[in-house]
DNA sequence: CATGAATGAGAGTTCATTCAT
DNA sequence: GATGAATGAACTCTCATTCAT
C-alpha cells in the first residue's frame, strides 16, 4: 500500500497547498487542512504531524518544481535576453493570485527561520543573485550591458523583485508597474526598451 | 475624566506598542495586552474593541511622529545630500530590532487592507515615492544626477527599501549590503561614491 | 472578589476530592471535575492547570486536616494507650471506603515523585515513625513495653499498616483481620489483649 | 499454523511484559505493545483484545513459573532456614528495578477485581501466609520459635513484605532497611541474628 | 493470518468576549 | 469607569478499534 500511500499524501500536499495560497501560513489550522481534503483528524496526523511540516513539504515541492531559469534559454540567448525571460517569469509569479504561496512564506519566515539546509527559500535566493550577477558579468565581457557592480546590480534586482512581491501582497500592485520597473532596472543596465515586456 | 481617560489610552497604546513589535500582528492577544499594561480584561475592552482596533491607532500615532525626511534638510542642501539623508534614515529604521513595527505592519497588511483614507502605510508609500521623484528630478535639472525616468527611480528606490526591510525580517540582512545597495542605487544615478555612508 | 474567588477554589477542591477517591488518580480528567462542579472548562483553569495540582492541593489541605495523633492524649496516658488510640484512628482510616484518597494517592505516587518539600505525604511517614518510636521507648523506659529494636518496631507498625492499606484497595480487607494484626502487633511489644480494640 | 500461533502469541506476551515493566500497567496502550513488538495494529487484536487481557495473561504466566519457595529446601532444613530464605528471595524481588511488575500489578488491581478463580495474584498470597503459617508452626513445635499467634505472625510477614513493596515503588527503599525489618521480624519470632542475610 | 490506513471520540488548553459587582 | 470571574467555541493531538486488501 506504500504507493497508495504516497498518492494520498501527495493529495494532501495539493489540497493543503490550496489552503495556504488562500489563507497564509499562520491562520491555517490542520482542521483546515482535514475539511479540505475530506478526511478524518487522525487521518491527517498519520502524514503530517503539524502545518509546519505540512508547509515545509510544499516548499519542498514546489522548488523541485520549479526552474528559476525556465529551460526556454539557448545557447545562443543574449544576457539581455535571458535577463527579460528571468523577469517576465518572475513577473507571472508576482500577478498570479490564486494559488500563490507568497503571503504564506512570508509568514513562514516572520515566524521561523528553518535550520540553513532546509532553507529553500534562501537557497534560491542566493542561487538566484549568483546566476544574475554571472549574466551581467557575461553581458558585460561582450559589450551588451553596461555594469561596473555586477553583484549589487544583481542583489538589486532581486530586493526590486523581492519589494514588488511585498507590494503585490500587501497594498497591490499593477501589472504596468511591473513592467516599467523591469525597463528601468533594464536601463540602468545599458538596455534600451525596443518593445514589450508583457 | 476625559483628561485622565485621554491618558490611559495613550499608556495602552504605548505598551502595546512594545508587545506588537515583539511578537508581530497576529500572535499578539487582547491578553497579552492586559498583561503588558496591567489592567484588567474588561477595563482593556472600554478603550479598544480588538487588537485590529490598537494596531491601527498605533499606526496613526506613528505617522503624526515620523517625518518622513528629518528636519535637518536646510535649504542649501544638494540634491545628493538629500538622498543620502534619506536613505540613512531608512537604514537605522531598518537595521533596528528593538522596537520595530516592521514584522507587525507586514503581518497586518497580508490579513487585511484597510480603507484607502485610513490606509495610512500606502498613502506614507506614495508620498515617500512623489518626494523622492522630486528631488531626483530637481537633482537632474541642476546637472548633479543623470536620470531618464525620474518616477521609475523613485518607485525603484522604494522597492529595493521594501525588499531590504522584508529581507530584515526574514531571512536577516547585514549593514554591509545596506551599505553597497546604497552606493549602487546613487550609481546609477550618477552620484559616484566618495565616502562612508555609515 | 478574592474572598468569593477563595470559597470557590475550596468548592472545587472539596468537589475534585469526591471524584478523586471515586476514581482513583489517573483516570481523572479535568472534564471530570468540571462536570462535578457545573462550571465551564475554562473556569477551571483559573483556578487549576492540571489534575496534577488539585491533587497535590487536596494532599496539603488534607494533612492540614490531619493530626496524626488524635488531640484526645492526656498526659497520663500510658504508651499502651497512645498507641492503641492511633492504631484505632488508622482503622478508621483503613476501613472507609467512601472518601478515601488511598487509592488516588497510590497511583499519584506511582506516577510521580514530587519534591522532597513538597512530599507532604512521606513528610508524615517520616514523622509518624518518629514519634512511634519515642513512643515505644518511652514505654520500654517505664517498663510497660518490652522492645530491643525501638526504630524497628516502629518501622514495621507502620509498613504492616501500609500493607493493610494497599490491601484493602486491591484485593479486600476485612475489619476483624486488621484487629488481630493489632492484637498480635501489640503482642510483639508485650502488651496482652485484655479487651476489644474496636 | 496453531504452532506459528502459540509462538507469536508467547512473543508478544514477552515484550508485553517489558512495557509494562517500564510504564506500569494504566499508561500503557495498544500503540505500545504494538511498537515493541514491532507488529501490525490489527495483528495485535488477533491475538490480545485488550491491554487488560493481555495483562491477565501475563500474570497468569507469571505465576506458573513461579515457585514461592525455591526448589533449594532440602527435608533437613529448620524452619528458621525457610524462613531466611524466603525472605531472601522476597528481597530480591523487591529489589530488582528491571523486569518489576509491582508497579502494574498494584495499578491494575487497583483498576479492576479479577473473578475469584482468575484472580491468581490473590490466590498466591493466600497460599503464602498458609505456608509461612505452616512453617512457623512446625518451628514452635520443635522448639526453634517462639509464637502465640502463627497465623498473625504469618500475616504479618505477609503484610510487611507489601508495605516494603509498595514503598519501593512511591517513595522508595534502601537494602538496608529491609534487612533491619527481616532481622526484626525474625526476632520476634525468637530467632536472634546471627549473621548477615544479605 | 496479517497489514496498516482510516475513523471519530475525547482529552487538554487557550482566548475573545461578556457581565455582575 | 473598572474589575476579573465566567463562558464556550475552537484547536491540537492521541488512541482504541475497524476493515478493505
Amino acid at each position: 500500500m506504500g504507493d497508495k500511500s504516497v498518492r494520498k499524501k501527495q493529495y494532501i500536499l495539493e489540497k493543503a497547498r490550496e489552503v495556504f495560497s488562500q489563507k497564509g501560513y499562520k491562520d491555517v489550522t490542520m482542521k483546515d487542512i482535514v475539511d479540505a481534503c475530506d478526511i478524518s483528524r487522525g487521518g491527517l496526523y498519520l502524514y503530517f504531524e503539524s502545518t509546519r511540516q505540512l508547509f515545509m513539504e510544499i516548499l519542498q515541492k514546489e522548488q523541485e518544481g520549479d526552474d528559476i531559469f525556465s529551460g526556454k534559454i539557448s545557447e545562443n540567448s543574449t544576457a539581455a535576453e535571458i535577463l527579460v525571460l528571468f523577469l517576465v517569469e518572475q513577473k507571472k509569479e508576482i500577478i498570479r493570485k490564486r494559488n500563490s504561496l507568497t503571503k504564506a512564506i512570508y509568514e513562514f519566515y516572520f515566524q521561523e527561520r528553518p535550520e540553513k539546509k532546509e532553507d529553500i527559500y534562501r537557497q534560491d535566493y542566493d542561487s538566484a543573485v549568483k546566476i544574475l550577477q554571472k549574466v551581467i558579468e557575461m553581458g558585460v565581457a561582450n559589450g551588451e550591458l553596461t555594469c561596473d557592480k555586477p553583484e549589487e546590480a544583481a542583489t538589486n534586482i532581486m530586493l526590486t523583485l523581492e519589494g514588488l512581491k511585498v507590494q503585490s501582497v500587501t497594498i497591490g500592485i499593477s501589472a504596468e508597474l511591473i513592467d516599467k520597473q523591469f525597463i528601468y532596472i533594464l536601463s540602468t543596465l545599458g538596455v534600451e526598451d525596443e518593445s514589450d515586456n508583457a
